[in-house]
DNA sequence: AATATATTCAATCATTTTGTTGAATAGTTG
DNA sequence: CAACTATTCAACAAAATGATTGAATATATT
């Protein structure tokens, strides 16, 4: 029947979609890319994998229209396709937290591993800065800065921080962020921080997750 | 490392998700649940696959958190596990229906196949019954009917519509919806009104559309 | 307790996926 | 136009997936 058979067809180009998807590397591949656009030879770096295979799965990103390049000069600069690509993830991430223990449990490991004692969400930021005064610090490399960040950030790079201590607060809370739930650059921003006597505490959202929760807020 | 390690895992766990749904037969799955809990003998008949591979089948998604299961009396019923998992789906519609060429044409097939003229969305739902007088009539199996609708819809089962047709008012639009856009069954409800001189349109969404959206509007 | 029945398991084979290495390609820069 | 360099392609082996058939299991019914 031509009926059943279209409908196979249209689940069968959804699935890839998923497929795209389906692999840690790639997975990995489009959180890096959430950030901001790369070429081939750095996310090769970011993922731990040789360049030849980065390339194919990026191959298998783009033929699921997730990614899409763009020539800069010498390099091929890989980048999300748009938003929907976000949202997508963002699901994922949101049942696999929720549903999967093991996650969970991965989650916790990575905390007590990195002696992660405390840390906030976008709620509780949002929640915060109403009560308090506090000063909000940027982490990330500065392009990724530049590519979007949370308003009111400041951008101190962790590589800078050491010597941009002058620039913070004493009596201020520092909230500093990162890339996401399972960076560590805000991590170790604050350990220095800490140790520096300052009061700092980590948010785990990052930019991403501030874009999607304001596109949420604003639909009806 | 163990932190790199770590985060490898998450990877994985979460590409486990993904992984699930990177398969036509599972999407497909996925999408009959979405409507009511089934048996695997019923979902085998309704994916046209023989009985053990959706079983087979059925132990991936639920591996994944994606169903879960209930034993009633003789069968064991399969059902999507939460929201969240419907959120999933909608995420890769929505991301393949605007990114994959492929999958708009199919869409063209199949409603020139079908040779469907005109259909509604639920947007145009809204707007429609603000200004005219309509009648909203769910054409799926009952149990499907009882198990979740849109409010103010009437149950007529496709397979009922012929004996039941002196319900129908002839004065008002009559807009028709089933399990969603690949669903045929308010199409045939459709060409069987049109042929008794009601004035009937289909309406492409279907009850799990009506409950995601609600969601997406109560946020903030 | 015996029987009936829905579901899962096991074994199989063809196909696809993954990651590597080394060669080929294409586009830029000087 | 020549040289350079980032990226992709090709070929390979190991591992995994997908679908089938027939047997095994577990639960409910009589």
């Amino acid at each position: 029947m031509a009926a059943s058979s279209i409908k196979e067809q249209v689940y069968r180009e959804l699935s890839r979609v998923t497929h795209a998807l389906s692999n840690p590397k790639r997975m990995e591949l489009i959180d890096v890319l959430s950030q901001k656009g790369y070429s081939v030879e750095e996310l090769s770096k970011e993922i731990a994998m040789s360049i030849a295979s980065t390339s194919q799965h990026l191959q298998v990103l783009k033929s699921a229209k997730l990614v899409e390049t763009q020539r800069q000069g010498n390099f091929i600069i890989y980048s999300i396709t748009d938003d929907s690509v976000l949202r997508l993830v963002s699901a994922v991430k949101e049942l696999g937290y929720r549903k999967i223990a093991e996650i969970e449990r991965l989650i916790n490991d990575f905390k007590a591993d990195k002696n992660i004692l405390e840390s906030i969400t976008l709620d509780d930021l949002q929640a915060r800065s109403r009560k308090e005064k506090i000063m909000l610090i940027d982490v990330r490399p500065e392009e990724e800065y530049n590519a979007g960040h949370i308003p009111n950030a400041v951008s101190i790079p962790l590589a800078q921080l050491k010597k941009r201590l002058n620039e913070l607060p004493k009596n201020k809370t520092i909230i500093a962020y990162c890339r996401g739930p399972l960076c560590v650059l805000a991590v170790d921003a604050i350990k220095l921080l800490n140790q520096k006597k300052f009061k700092a505490i980590r948010m785990e959202d990052g930019f991403v997750e501030w874009k999607l929760k304001q596109q949420g807020n604003n639909k009806n």
